[in-house]
DNA sequence: GTTTATACATTCAAGAATGTATGTAAAGTA
DNA sequence: TACTTTACATACATTCTTGAATGTATAAAC
């Protein structure tokens, strides 16, 4: 066969992540195989042998991808002159980002609904560092607001960024799991601001 | 062999569910044999083949008496002095419940950790009855506190329960991912308070 | 320009896992 | 009591799936 340049190798590669990431969705994680992530990159199991190890090789390199834009996009404007609606935008923004990018998207839902977490997957069940970053910023903007006298009064921004926590996990899984143009696909964005209103002074 | 009375049939039948369950939450469904199950309940195959037609239906067996506790024991007092009171009740038994019966806790960790969502599983995805009716009685709730005057003005009774819904979703959800006496499984129950608190006038 | 490492494709061996078919002994039943 | 059905165990054939081994043509390195 024809050897291909290192460029054209790793346009392969991508290939084959993006072959994993749709078999992953449509099989889930278990039942997919790599004859079919082969089948579905365009190449044989030796190429996707050649790239990962194996299979949970190739997920990690597959869920990789998905944290990226959240860091760069999900950010908390502690300056802003209301606080609460740097709150609502920035949790606005999760969703405009699963909007946005099918990849990102199919990725949650493959870590949501199409992945059995047993042996190596297992710790993967609990919060992630990026979870746990989330809320530490969420309470800290909650915080924030606390201070310029935007919350109501009654509970701490610890007590609030966790309720926040807990509202969007919930959020997300249903928004995955709803077609598009579905109940809470649809009403994200109001119950979001429905969710930070009741924080208002 | 010794052949059993249509009694010990069913104690077998019921042995075979309950090591499945357990199988399951060890391997996954997908990753789970009907050989381990058969050596879990200690049986051979033929005696699983004989009692459910093949996994899919020995799952769905499993899943059945998930949902019975809650029916009767998560009920919404509408006449209660303290309506919101009342709700912060229902929502804590769903935890009690969930604390009490190790084997209803399995089935849903199971569901939520140990089950991809594809083919004849991708119809669990989304909302069960169950779940719809929760939220409509969740709704009918705070219809009724709204009415008695216990709630802050501004939300409309869907709007409430629908953002409880969600928190209860990500809370039960982070609750079955942690150990017991970790961070969410040990605050939950303050953290339904906190969560109806923000309700009150 | 020769050598070597790369980027795969192809082939092979071995082990699951499944569903079915068959065997069997005792429980029901007429 | 003879027959049938039940409640399994056992055996078998078939179908994936995997990992590794091997082949190979070419890009890259020297």
């Amino acid at each position: 066969m024809v050897r291909k340049t290192k460029e054209e190798a790793e346009v392969t590669r991508r290939h084959i992540i993006d072959a994993a990431r749709q078999v992953f969705r449509d099989c889930g994680v278990r039942s997919s195989t790599l004859e079919k992530v082969a089948a579905a990159a365009g190449v044989t199991r030796g190429a996707v042998y050649w790239h990962f190890r194996n299979k949970t090789e190739l997920f990690f390199a597959m869920r990789e991808e998905a944290t990226l834009p959240f860091v760069d996009r999900v950010v908390f404007d502690l300056n802003a002159a209301d606080p609460l609606a740097g709150i609502e935008v920035a949790l606005r923004e999760i969703f405009v980002i699963l909007e946005d990018h099918a990849d990102v998207r199919e990725i949650f839902e493959i870590l949501s609904f199409k992945c059995e977490y047993v042996d190596e997957f297992k710790p993967m069940m609990g919060c992630s560092d990026g979870q746990m970053e989330f809320l530490q910023k969420l309470t800290e903007a909650y915080r924030q607001a606390g201070e310029l006298g935007a919350l109501r009064p009654g509970l701490s921004a610890s007590d609030l960024a966790h309720d926040t926590f807990l509202f969007i996990g919930g959020l997300i899984k249903h928004w995955l799991a709803a077609s598009p143009n579905q109940r809470f696909r649809s009403d994200a964005l109001s119950l979001i601001h429905n969710h930070i209103m009741l924080r208002r002074i």
